[in-house]
DNA sequence: GCCGTTTTCGGCCCGACTGTTTTCAGTCG
């Protein structure tokens, strides 16, 4: 599904590839063959947009909204619309004739673009995709490369290894989950906290956006611009290295164990604001904020603000004053994000917003909605005990008693307990009904002197047919119920959204369980028909969950921020089984905050009264 | 080719690093 040609990833790509064959030999189809730059950044611009889309741009297009999309205009589209009609687009196919296939395989390798992809294959004649790699590769070792002209004997070794290092990892695309990028970060940081010239230092990059999965580790440091060149040498000392990747004065990037890329930036404290903004991102966050201050007579970088279009720069308000860009133009440096958003006329964006999904216009209008944080929950709804229900999947390891006592520790005014159904095989509906009854008489007696009101609730599994695995008599022992999908996460979107609301029209179900049932890096989400889910949800007042499980992080943001534009409700969940792992809320609340999330919207923030209605209604 | 809270025409993000170069092109983030 994901991988056909049709896919954000491959269209995206197709667009990136007609983006560099207008730089590489024009436009065949036009009268003097010629392009303008700005109509290829165009093209690139129009295929991140839709490599980040939060749907698939084949379905958008059949709803008839594909002109909705920002950077897809007349132009492109029209081209996109014979794309998905026919299978392929006739101007596409004009473009990408003149060039060889294998050059677009050559530019997958890091280090090389358009220019010298195509420069080699044509010189080398190879045009085959499936062999360019080892081709090319067999040709530099024979020393033709660097006699190129604009080569050298260097550019031949660096293309060599990178062919060598892009044949070991083809196409693996490491990422790791948000709190496993935190602890590697914590090592690395502890290194060049060892230098005493290191005033301050950040985690800046995906990590500070808590973005669920992160690429790189981006580290920015505090420190007189004289003791810059220092740092960096600590820096690429740093005994988890593997490799340097580059570096310069102020900047460095390291791959360390694991081949995770780290990236440092020097910054001096009169103009760390600068830095801050810049190096947390997003890209299309930055791109959009110096367009925007561009349009206002300024020119942004991550040094600060230099006048454009003639403009007088004045150091006005908090945290602002004139410096010397490095170029030696004058500039307005800002020693916070906030004094640099204020003197642009924009409300501060919380990292978790730089998305360029609206934010900018949210702040311009002043209307940046004051997200949820986690000292507002009050309650967690999806945890495993270790009472033993004969259940269907894991159980936990800590008792009702000791998962109480967790949650008054942390702060909550309620609880509820979800552990999973009775597994159907080998057990009779009567003893199942037995079994939940005598769960919730031992629950009672336990708690019966709770510090905390509980709830008693249960996670059930979806059955592919969309019926539930607890028989109704069963419902009268518990509170509410959670449904999750466990098992056949591979049925096409009709089936699943069928099977889906199936199971979300029984009685006392009040929370969608993990909604798409990925695993970070491990298995895609199911199919489903969001538009149908999230009008269903909203209707019966079920919370849709956000399951902080450090794996999981599901439902994923982009799809939070699009039921919260449709006005669904929301709880934030750990799933834990240990009571140790109930402090996993912080993530979930990460992938809220990134869904754009106010305390109203999400149920366990709420009084206990407020709470209580809900689920008894 | 796309776009609009100073524009339906006239703009289009900014800088660092590397290698091959005597002033810059290519690539990347």
């Amino acid at each position: 599904m994901a991988d056909d040609q049709y896919s954000n990833k491959q269209v995206a790509h197709l667009l990136r590839n007609i983006a560099a064959a207008y730089t590489l030999i024009g436009d065949p189809t036009s009268k003097d063959g010629k392009v303008s730059r700005f109509r290829i950044i165009a093209y690139e611009k129009a295929a991140d947009a839709i490599e980040h889309l939060s749907r698939e741009i084949r379905d958008i297009w059949q709803e008839g909204k594909l002109y909705k999309v920002p950077g897809i205009g007349p132009g492109i589209g029209s081209a996109l619309e014979e794309f998905f009609e026919k299978g392929e687009s006739s101007h596409f196919n004009e473009v990408l004739k003149g060039i060889p296939p294998s050059v677009f395989r050559l530019m997958e390798v890091p280090g090389i673009g358009p220019k010298k992809a195509f420069r080699l294959v044509m010189h080398f004649g190879i045009t085959d995709p499936e062999t360019v790699i080892s081709d090319l590769r067999n040709i530099a070792k024979t020393g033709q490369i660097a006699e190129l002209e604009g080569f050298g004997q260097k550019s031949q070794d660096d293309i060599i290894e990178a062919l060598d290092v892009f044949e070991r990892q083809d196409r693996r695309e490491e990422r790791m989950p948000l709190p496993y990028a935190f602890e590697v970060s914590e090592e690395i940081s502890k290194h060049l906290a060892e230098l005493k010239e290191v005033q301050q230092i950040d985690l800046l990059g995906s990590l500070r956006r808590r973005v669920s999965t992160i690429g790189d580790i981006d580290i920015s440091v505090m420190a007189d611009i004289g003791d810059s060149k220092k740092i960096v040498d600590h820096f690429l000392k740093y005994p988890g290295k593997r490799s340097i990747e580059g570096a310069g004065d102020r900047k460095a990037s390291i791959l360390a164990a694991g081949n995770v890329r780290m990236d440092l930036r020097v910054q001096e404290k009169e103009s760390y604001g600068s830095m801050l903004q810049y190096f947390t991102g997003s890209k299309a966050h930055n791109i959009r904020l110096r367009e925007y201050a561009l349009k206002k007579g300024y020119s942004l970088s991550e040094y600060g603000l230099k006048a454009a279009r003639g403009t007088k720069l004045e150091a006005k308000g908090e945290g602002v004053s004139k410096s010397k860009h490095p170029d030696g133009e004058e500039i307005l440096t800002f020693k916070t994000e906030e004094s640099l958003y204020a003197f642009l006329g924009l409300q501060y964006i919380p990292p978790e917003m730089r998305e360029d999904t609206g934010e900018i216009e949210i702040a311009h209008m002043k209307s940046v909605p004051v997200l949820i944080d986690v000292e507002d929950i009050r309650g967690d709804f999806h945890i495993h005990s270790s009472y033993d229900v004969k259940p269907s999947h894991d159980l936990g390891i800590n008792t009702y008693e000791e998962l109480v006592d967790e949650g008054v520790e942390l702060g909550y005014s309620y609880i509820g307990f979800a552990d999973h159904n009775p597994k159907q095989s080998g057990l009779s509906n009567e003893e199942i009904i037995h079994i939940m009854k005598d769960r919730k008489e031992h629950i009672d007696q336990v708690l019966s002197t709770s510090k905390i009101p509980y709830f008693i609730g249960l996670e059930v599994d979806i059955l592919p047919s969309g019926e539930i695995a607890l028989p109704e008599k069963a419902f009268d022992y518990v509170d509410y119920l959670i449904v999750s999908v466990h098992s056949s996460f591979r049925m096409p979107m009709k089936e699943m959204t069928e099977r889906v609301l199936k199971a979300l029209s029984y009685p006392k179900v009040k929370i969608f369980g993990h909604p798409t049932g990925r695993l970070l890096g491990a298995r895609e989400g199911i199919d489903l028909n969001w538009d149908l889910i999230f009008q269903y949800v909203i209707e019966n007042h079920i919370a849709l969950e956000i399951n902080a499980g450090p794996s999981r992080l599901d439902l994923p943001d982009t799809l939070v921020k699009e039921g919260n534009e449709l006005g669904a409700t929301f709880i934030v969940n750990t799933d834990a089984h240990a009571a140790s792992n109930m402090d996993w809320m912080k993530y979930g609340i990460y992938v809220a905050r990134r869904g754009w999330l106010t305390k109203e919207k999400v149920v366990n923030t709420w009084n206990y009264d407020k709470l209580k209605k809900w689920i008894l209604k």
